[in-house]
Parts: structure tokens; sequence; C-alpha cells
RNA sequence: GCCCGGGUGGCGGAAUGGCAGACGCUGAGGACUUAAAAUCCUCCGGGGAUUUUUCCUCAUGUGGGUUCGACUCCCACCCCGGGCACCA
């Protein structure tokens, strides 16, 4: 006992506790029990519990062990609870960074990659984490991802997968597309700061989400109250819908010219508009600029907004620029002409890319009119107040719920949303315009020229044109044998062997579409995989699938709220139109954790603050590092990383090792505490009582409010109780001995699970403790757990003044004789009229008095 | 600008209408030891009174309100963090 221990903790030999060695033991014999391995089965409830599928880069940090420790607690308790609990881990393992590590240290993203993982995995099995290994997956592997090219296949096949032109930036050095994050200071290329980001129009693949967007929005209502209302609102706000309507503006005096089609939500104030103002990228601005005499001068002005659009960070503060065309448009209701503006602040990529201004009620079109000296117009009169004057505005009027309409010829009088509804029915009762709803949601943009990603499985034939890859053909695997150098442009399409291929329509000579996928496919469906981890015949069995999910419950950061959340329930639907599955939405119950910070930040190696799973595992053990993640901070706020806190830990570890290591030889062979008969003592009755309010309260802190922090807490506080009791020899039963302090070690075993299985163990179980349920209290064990004797505060006009001590479920009578025989009570009672008394059973007695 | 969080000792945090500061960290003092480590014990929000025992008082960002009673509920404001933002 008390020899040397093995960790480098504290320095020196604190109790027979050695956490290597025991944590050692105990995962060897789950993994030969199999315990964490389950199988679908229909006749057990189940629980599918998911942390987010990490990308392997490095070495995994404690803000890893504190997401994966969360989870793993949540997975053991329902374990115990008798669940049929699906806990799968895997790797999302294609991507960027392992591009960028190939070309820095010339070496194959694979193998850069598979390193990672291995070392991943490592640390992820040295914290214990209830994992079942064989469903393991990894998105870089054929096996995986040829389910991701079937999924584009079949949206292809339902039009859900198109090619469009479209924008990106453009790397002239590198020649690729970057990603937004990736142009930095004002418009450069990361890689090459010395170099302008261009845009450019490519050819690119784009899933239909927007086939989805009443789906996307209106589902979201499912998920209220068991998702974070922010995620819910931030998903909102980027479906962003959008009720209003499209008008058509003639061009006055050009002949041939298509009418411009604005968006607008306000149709009611449509006698109030004095401009159509249009985006800089709008197709008709060139045309119009060809006969305009401003043409020259204007030309300058549209060259410099369409570059400045490029630096998309400061378009927020960007100042309202704009020029007038030379042209006029029709307002179809009162047939005015009104100028044809071009205006920095329009957005192509939002409804038309075309609107109509009314400065009157919009603020940023007043601004634009006030600028450039355009006419303004009231059409809408608030309720009350003074008459707005067109010439006095500085603010827009821009209520809808109320007010009348003026100005607006047989409008006259009505509210705004009388209006809306009359004059959308009058546009498209005359043809030039419809009510209709937008969305800011848009198309997901798959397309990457990159390699370490999904190959899109289509070829280009001269004579068939875009031909599918046919299903008998997947996967199309990406070639192994290139070599990375970031220059030139896409490495598969430099790649001829990959590239050349034949038609499977003609089977004349075609070209392989060399674009790979966003790395966000493989991740909207993972979750179903490990259903069913190594189908080759289909990406899973629906059966399997229909059992486990939805998931019950989902833990990841925050930063996966919007995009990584919202594909995967697009995915979900699709799906579920395959008839692949059956829900709707595939996360029932969604947890957003806290990070890991160090010195303010979160841990990232690029800032160096990182603080390796690995080094904690080996300093002190798994198990007190898991403790500690759970014990510094609620599980959803961040968590602040101290060197100092965490030795706390490991001494509390240490102290329940002590005492359950000098009482367990004396209880090995002890039967069990008899609750309904034997009589209990003073002291055995107070232990008891003890362990099992903490009993409830843990359970009820695991099951309903995920306050760890606080069930530790309590199990520290139950410890320390025990201590105080010592020696338990004299006065406690050998088997109420050993009903506490089993207790106490179930309560620890989903956080510290190794420990408890070598505790359990040495109380004498020789089968592990990961057959032992969560315990429950039987009708004798609840009365054991009530208090016999309760101290109540008594205070006079809400001041605590005194105590009394009482039997549980005192009378009001009782107490008061007792309250007013206390000095403290009397000093400020006495003497003084009692004008009410609240008294709260067992809680408090308050005294009024005046 | 709008929408979410949050603000409690030296620090992490507990208490969701009923004794504010549980539990832990740090710090101080003590016991054990040749010594150290480990372990164990005591103290640890501010101010005041009383001195050797207790009492009073202030205190949960600020100011109001509701209530017998507010960290907790309501109103206004300040500060910090996050998200969104010419979205027509």
């Amino acid at each position: 006992m008390a020899e040397q221990n093995t960790t480098g903790a504290g320095g020196g030999g604190v109790s027979g506790y050695d956490p290597q060695k025991v944590e050692a033991k105990w995962q060897k014999r789950w993994a030969e029990a199999r315990v964490f391995e389950s199988e679908a089965d229909p006749s057990k409830p189940k629980y599918y519990t998911l942390e987010m599928l990490p990308y392997p880069s490095g070495t995994p940090h404690m803000g890893h062990v504190r997401n994966y420790t969360i989870g793993d607690v949540v997975a053991r308790v329902k374990r115990m609870r008798g669940f049929n609990v699906l806990h799968p881990m895997g790797w999302d393992a294609f991507g960027l960074p392992a591009e960028n590590a190939a070309i820095k240290n010339s070496t194959h993203p694979r193998t850069w990659t598979n390193n990672n993982i291995a070392e991943f995995q490592k640390v992820l099995r040295r914290f214990g984490f209830s994992y079942d290994w064989r469903r393991e997956i990894s998105t870089c592997e054929p096996e995986y991802y040829r389910w991701n090219q079937w999924f584009f296949l079949r949206m292809l096949e339902r039009g859900l997968a198109y090619r469009k032109k479209s924008r990106v930036n453009w790397c002239p050095k590198c020649c690729t597309v970057l990603a937004n994050e990736q142009v930095i200071n004002g418009g450069h290329c990361w890689r090459h700061e010395d170099t302008l980001v261009e845009s450019r129009e490519i050819e690119q693949w784009f899933l239909k989400t927007t086939a989805y967007s009443d789906q996307l929005l209106d589902d979201l209502k499912q998920l209220e109250g068991t998702w974070p209302e922010r995620v819910i609102v931030m998903q909102e706000n980027w479906i962003g819908k959008s009720q209003g309507a499209k008008v058509k503006f003639a061009v006055a005096d050009l002949a041939g010219a298509e009418p411009i089609e604005i968006f607008t939500t306000r149709i009611d104030t449509i006698y109030g508009s004095t401009a159509v103002i249009l985006a800089p990228a709008h197709p008709l601005v060139t045309r119009l600029l060809k006969g305009s005499a401003m043409r020259v001068e204007a030309e300058g002005k549209l060259a410099k907004m369409r570059q400045a659009s490029v630096k998309a960070e400061d378009l927020a503060t960007m100042e309202k620029e704009g020029f007038f065309t030379g042209w006029y448009a029709v307002n179809p209701f009162n047939n005015e002409k009104i100028p044809i503006w071009v205006g920095n602040f329009v957005l192509m990529e939002y409804g038309t890319g075309a609107i109509m201004a009314v400065p009157a009620h919009d603020q940023r079109d007043l601004e634009f009119c006030r600028k450039y000296g355009l006419a303004v117009r009231v059409v809408v009169q608030p309720p009350e107040g003074e008459p707005l004057e067109a010439e006095k505005m500085t603010t827009a009027f821009d209520e809808h719920m109320q007010g009348k309409l003026v100005n607006s010829g047989p409008y006259n009088g009505l509210s705004p949303l009388d209006a809306i509804a009359k004059m959308t029915a009058f546009a498209e009762q005359k043809v030039f315009g419809r009510g209709e709803t937008i969305f800011r949601l848009k198309d997901w943009g798959i397309s990457r020229q990159r390699y370490w990603g999904t190959p899109i499985p289509v070829v280009y034939c001269a004579k068939d044109g875009i031909v599918a890859v046919p299903d008998s053909d997947l996967p199309v695997i990406l070639p192994q044998d290139v070599k990375l150098t970031g220059e030139g442009g896409s490495l598969l399409a430099s790649t001829p062997e990959f590239v050349n291929t034949i038609c499977p329509k003609c089977g004349g000579p075609a070209r392989r579409e060399t674009d790979t996928m966003d790395t966000f496919v493989d991740s909207s469906w993972y979750f179903y995989r490990y259903c069913d981890a190594h189908n080759d015949k289909a990406p899973f069995d629906s059966a399997k699938v229909n059992y486990w999910f939805p998931i019950d419950q989902y833990i990841g950061g925050i930063e996966h709220a919007i995009l990584h959340l919202l594909y995967s329930r697009f995915w979900c639907k699709v799906m579920r139109d395959l008839g692949l599955i059956k829900h709707a939405e595939p996360v029932a119950r969604l947890f957003t954790q806290g990070m890991v910070l160090r010195g303010g930040v979160a841990m990232s190696k690029s800032r160096g603050n990182v603080v390796g799973g690995e080094e904690m595992a080996q300093k002190y053990g798994a198990d007190t590092g898991r403790l500690y993640t759970l014990f510094a901070a609620p599980p959803e706020k961040d968590l602040e990383w101290s060197e100092e806190s965490i030795e706390g830990s490991w001494r509390f570890l240490n102290r329940v090792y002590r005492l359950i290591e000098r009482h367990a030889e004396a209880l090995a062979n002890v039967g069990n505490f008899d609750f309904g008969r034997s009589a209990v003592s003073e002291k055995e009755r107070e232990l008891i009582r003890k362990t099992y309010q903490t009993l409830q309260r843990v359970t009820s802190d695991f099951e309903t409010r995920w306050h760890f922090n606080s069930a530790i807490a309590l199990i520290m506080e139950l410890t320390n109780e025990i201590y105080a009791q010592e020696p338990l020899e004299e006065g406690v039963r050998p088997e109420v001995r050993r009903e506490i302090l089993e207790m106490a070690t179930l309560m620890l075993a989903p956080m510290t699970p190794h420990l408890a299985e070598e505790l359990w163990e040495m109380l004498g179980h020789s089968d592990g403790l990961w057959n032992a349920k969560w315990p429950y209290l039987g009708v004798e064990q609840v009365q054991l757990s009530q208090n016999v004797e309760v101290e109540i505060p008594v205070q006079v006009n809400g001041r605590v003044r005194g105590r009394v001590k009482v039997a549980a479920g005192a009378g009001e009578e009782e107490v008061l004789k007792l309250a007013l025989a206390d000095p403290g009570v009397a000093h400020h009672a006495n003497g003084k009229r009692i004008v009410k008394k609240i008294f709260v059973p067992d809680r408090l007695l308050n005294l009024v008095v005046s």
C-alpha cells in the first residue's frame, strides 16, 4: 500500500491508487467483454447519443476531452438506466488542412490524415470513452465516400443536383477558388498576400437546398424546447423567409427592353416610390448604359462598385453610392415615370436584384434619395401625432401594422395590411406582378477545386454531354499516386489517368469531373452510417436506422449551429423523400457545450496554448482529467483551464480510493443491508440519510439538469461526511458501511468509470460494475432518506434572527412557541405586535412585526 | 442597429421565490516528520461593535418595482461575450 505512485502528480505516494494501472486494466476488461457494442433490437428501448465527429488535426486537447466526456457520461448513465445505447465515433477525414500539411511536409494527405486518426484514436481510447469502435468510420475511405457519390446521383436524378455559373473568389496564383475566409486584408489571397483575389464566374455543382426552404423553416418548430433557442434563431435568420410581391416596371422609351422586376414587402407604399434602383451586377445595367448620355462617367462608377463588392467584410459600413442611368421606369399603378438608378446597397443575390425606392417609408431609401436629391413622397400617415411632411423627414416611417394610406389613388384610407392584400390582387389581375415569398437561403454550392475530397461522379462526353457515372461503377476512386505542389490549379485536372475515361453511354472518350465535394457533404449523413457502418450494398439498412433514429442527444460546438446542422437537416429530408428513412428531423435534442480556454481564448495549435489530452492522462490519469472537465464549470459554459484546480480533482479521487481501500477487506464478504427490518443507530441513520439524499440529487443533476459540476460537489460532500464519521467501525454495521460505500461508487461510475470499477471489485464484486444498474430507492430507503429533525430559520421582518430545531413536519404553533423563546428572535420581536406569520413547513418561519 | 447569452468572495463556481457564497482552488496558521512530500485539522466577502464569545451592518453590475421575503420575478440603464446586419 502507499508505495510510489507512478503518476507525476504531486510527486509522491498518496495511496494505492495507480490510475495508469487501473485504467489499462478496465479498458482491457471492457473490450474483452464487448461491453459497449450494441445492436439494433426493437424489443429494447434505445438511446442514440453522439458527439460531433472530429476533424483529426494533430492530437486531441482538453477541449476534445471535455466534449467527449460529456457525451460519455450521458451514454454511461443511460446504459446504467437500462437503455440499449448507441455511442459511436468516427473521423471527418477529408479537407483542406490535410492538403496544406501534405504540401508543407512533402507527404500525402492520406498519410498525414491516417497518422492523425491513429493519434486521436489512441487518446480517445486512453480516456476510456464507451464507444462501439466496430462502427468507426473515416470519411476519406472509398467505403464511405462512395455513398456520398450515390446520394449525389440520386439528387441528380431528381433535379436536386445541378450545375450553374457562379461567382467565386479566384486566386490567379493558386489557380483555384478560395473560400471567403481565405480572402484576407481587403481582398488578398491568404497564401499570396501580394495577390489580389479576382471575382470570376465558373461552372459549379449545387444542391437544391432551396427546394426545402419552407420545410427547413417550419420543422424548426418541432425542435423548440429541445434545441438551444439561439441555434433555432440563427437557422431562422439564415433561411430568411420574406413575404412580399414581385412587380414589373416597364422601361420607358427603350424598344424591346424587358421590364424591370422588383421585389418588395411593402407593395402598399408603391405610390410613394420615386426611383427604381438596380444592383450594380444587374444584367440590365450594361444594356441601359449603352445608350446613355452619361455612359463614360457611369461606367467608371460601375467598375468601382463592382470591384468594391469583392471586399465582403466592409460592405456593412459602406457609404451608399449610386448614379442615374439616364432612363426611366413606369410605375404600373399610376403610370408615373420614375428615374432608374444603380445603387451599391442593392444586392444582386437577394430578391430580384432591383428595388423600388420608397424614401418616406424605408430608411435606406431615404438616405439614398436625400444624398442624390431624389423626391420624397409620403403615402402612409401614422395614426397619431403630427402628419408627416416629406421635406422635413429624417427618419423613414416604416411601421406597417398601423397608419392609413394617402396619395395612393383608389387605395387612400386603407390600412397598410389591407392595401397589401388589395394591391397584390390588383397586380396579379393585371399580370404585372404577383405575391411571392422569397428566402435568403441559397442553394448549396458543393464544388471544390481540390484533391482531398469526394470526386463528383459525372463525366463530360462530347456527344452525350453531362453523363452520370452508373451506380455499378461507384465508387469513383480518388487517385492515390499524385504529388501535391500547391501550384497550377486543380490536381485532379492535371492527372490524366483520372481525367481520361470513357462515356458510360456511348463508350467514346470522355473527361471526368475534377471537382470534389465540400466536406460538409461527408458530415451531413455520417450518423446514419454508424447504424450500419460496413454495409457494402447500400448506405445503410433502413430498418436499423429506423430503430436508432432520431439521435436522442447530439453534443457539439456552437460553431456548427448553422451550416452542419442545416445541411444535415436538408439531407434528412431528401433521404426521407427517397424512402430511406421515416423521420423528418435527425436530431431530437441538441446540446452545445462550451469551449476550453487558456488565456481567455480557445485552445488551438496555431495559438500554441494547447493542453494535450495524452499529457493529462499520463500525469493524472484519464479519470482525473474527465472529472476535472466536468467539475470546473457547467457544461454549456466556457472553461478556463487551470493546472492548479485539476490537483483538487486528483486529490478527491485519492481520498475516495483511500476510504474504500481502508474498508474493502472487511466488507468483501458482507451481505446487503436489510432496509425494512433492522433498526438503525443514530450514526447509521445519519450516514444513510446523507447517502440517499445525495443519490436523489445526483440523479436529478444527471437526468434533468446536466449539472455535472454540482453532482460532483454533492459526492464530495458525502465523502467529507463519511470521513467526518470515521472510524465507521464504531457504531456502523458492516452491511451499512457497504451500502454507503457502494452507492458512492455507483454515483461516480459515469464520470470516473475506471476507478469506479476498481472500487467495485475491491468491495467484493466479481462481475463488473458495467453490469450494475443505477440505484433506485425503494419505499423503505426513501423513508430513511427523510430528515427526522430539521432546523428552521426564523425571520423577523424578513431577516434571519434565530433558528429552532424541531421534528420534521412540526406544526406552526410548535415552531412559533420555540421561536419566541429564541433569544435572537425575542430581541427583535418582543414588545411588538405580530402582524403576520408566514410558515413554510420544514423550511421557514417569518414573523412580520410592527 | 437588431437578436441571444452573461455579470455572485482573491479565482472556478453553488443556490430558480425561503439561512447568499455549497463544493473546489489559492492563501494563512497548526499537527505529523530529522526534513520534505503526501495526509490531517483550523481560518479565509467588506465594515463596525464586543474582545476570546457573539452581535450588528453592508454586500449577488446600477437604479427602481412586485413580495412577509428577491441572486432568483418585472421595468429601465451600464458593462462583457457571441450571433446577425444595407435582406428591399
